[in-house]
DNA sequence: ATACAGGCTTCTGTATACAGAACTCAATCC
DNA sequence: GGATTGAGTTCTGTATACAGAAGCCTGTAT
């Protein structure tokens, strides 16, 4: 009976959730999509009764924002949204085209058939959304074979990293980029290609071309001021 | 008379310390040198007291120490020290060597005259530490060398994950392996030189090879079981 | 009219208080 | 004798209370 128990209840009934975390998720999803804005003000009296719990776990979330970059805390005088300049949006670029290159490397000689399947699954779904010119569909495909790759690569710390990094990217590109579309997705096949043959270098060089090309179409739109709309 | 003003106190007189900081520094301190040891159960009102402080600031400290993987907390239980597994270890030495490549490339392309010289100046000490048979000396030069190296390349995202990667790497093995000797020297002052002609592709490839055999000097003394004494 | 000084308000930083969950250990029942 | 269950204890998670600093506004003096 033991062993029937273990096997079939393997997680907790209920998890206790802490508050920090709930309040740390809506914060940063109000970040991201812009309702909080950068340089604004957050006074913890008042996110604590907007989201009806005390300040306590509001400034621990705080306190976790400042360490992932998401807001400034200035000594005795609160939180403040982070706010991103070219120059740091340009580094962030300059990095993850570094950790993504090596997660791809990684990637060509972890991978198992089933591996390259799903891969091939994901990338499916993103031509889909090309077709459908469903930019929310297209972004979320992206995110994910990008997400899946990495977890191929297995390396929890280079994959923290990237998730880090990518947000913030996405936050800071999101408004005023669109996705790209046809090329990037035979880049992808390229890339898929290379790790299926466990091709390491290609797959590493492959990538890093993708990322630059990437951030070669975020630059140009940036300097060109044009919006998504 | 204000120009003077504004000249003389460009910083604030006194600056207010949030003691949540002091006990962040004060914590790491304690896991780094080994008084805290890894898996060791941290008690908020035990630590409080023992830092003269109210449970408050230390909980504030510990949410950053979990968010920068120094302790995990665990729900409803409390803050333990991080065990590093072998596994993580090895993640950690893959992601620093790609990090510091990046970063020697940026350097080689961003080097102005007065930083190569200062270079130099950070080689000759470690060259005088290995003479001396100092290893505080020669690890402390080692890191300042590579930490100048990164501030030249200029990239604030790259510089802070490589101090937050490399201060793991030295805290798990540290205690493991002493410090590499006169190749690593070597290998320092070609990529000194390098960054002094400026070519970016060989300073990255020096740098790589050189984070390379760390990373196999480190593996080695690991399987070897031999400690520093 | 303008510049400075003083008080007032607001918010952060820190301390304390209380409720609930998890672990411990002992007593009890099979 | 061994497993189990229950009370007791300890610690975390959350809320509240209080002190001090920073900014703002107003009043006054030049």
């Amino acid at each position: 009976m033991r062993e029937a128990l273990t096997a079939a209840a393997t997680r907790r009934v209920t998890r206790p959730a802490p508050l920090r975390q709930a309040v740390y998720d809506a914060l940063t999803e109000l970040i991201v999509n812009g309702s909080l804005k950068p340089g604004q003000h957050l006074v913890e009296a008042e996110l604590a009764e907007h989201l009806g719990v005390s300040r306590q776990p509001v400034r621990e979330a705080l306190q976790r924002l400042q360490t992932d970059g998401w807001v400034d805390l200035r000594p005795a005088q609160g939180a403040f949204v982070h706010s991103p300049t070219e120059e740091e949006a340009a580094q962030l670029l300059g990095v993850r085209a570094v950790l993504e290159t090596y997660s791809a490397q990684l990637a060509a000689r972890q991978a198992k058939p089933e591996d390259v399947e799903r891969l091939w699954k994901l990338h499916q779904e993103g031509v889909d959304a090309l077709a459908a010119s469903d930019v929310e569909r297209l972004v979320a495909a992206n995110t994910a074979l990008h997400a899946f790759i990495t977890s191929v690569a297995g390396n929890a710390v280079l994959a923290e990293l990237i998730a880090g990094v990518g947000q913030k990217v996405r936050w800071y590109y999101t408004p005023i980029a669109r996705p790209r579309g046809k090329e990037a997705w035979n880049e992808h096949a390229q890339l898929i290609r290379a790790i299926a043959k466990g091709d390491s270098e290609r797959a590493g060089e492959v990538m890093r071309k993708h990322t630059e090309r990437t951030t070669g179409f975020y630059r140009k739109q940036l300097a060109a001021g044009t919006g998504q709309d």
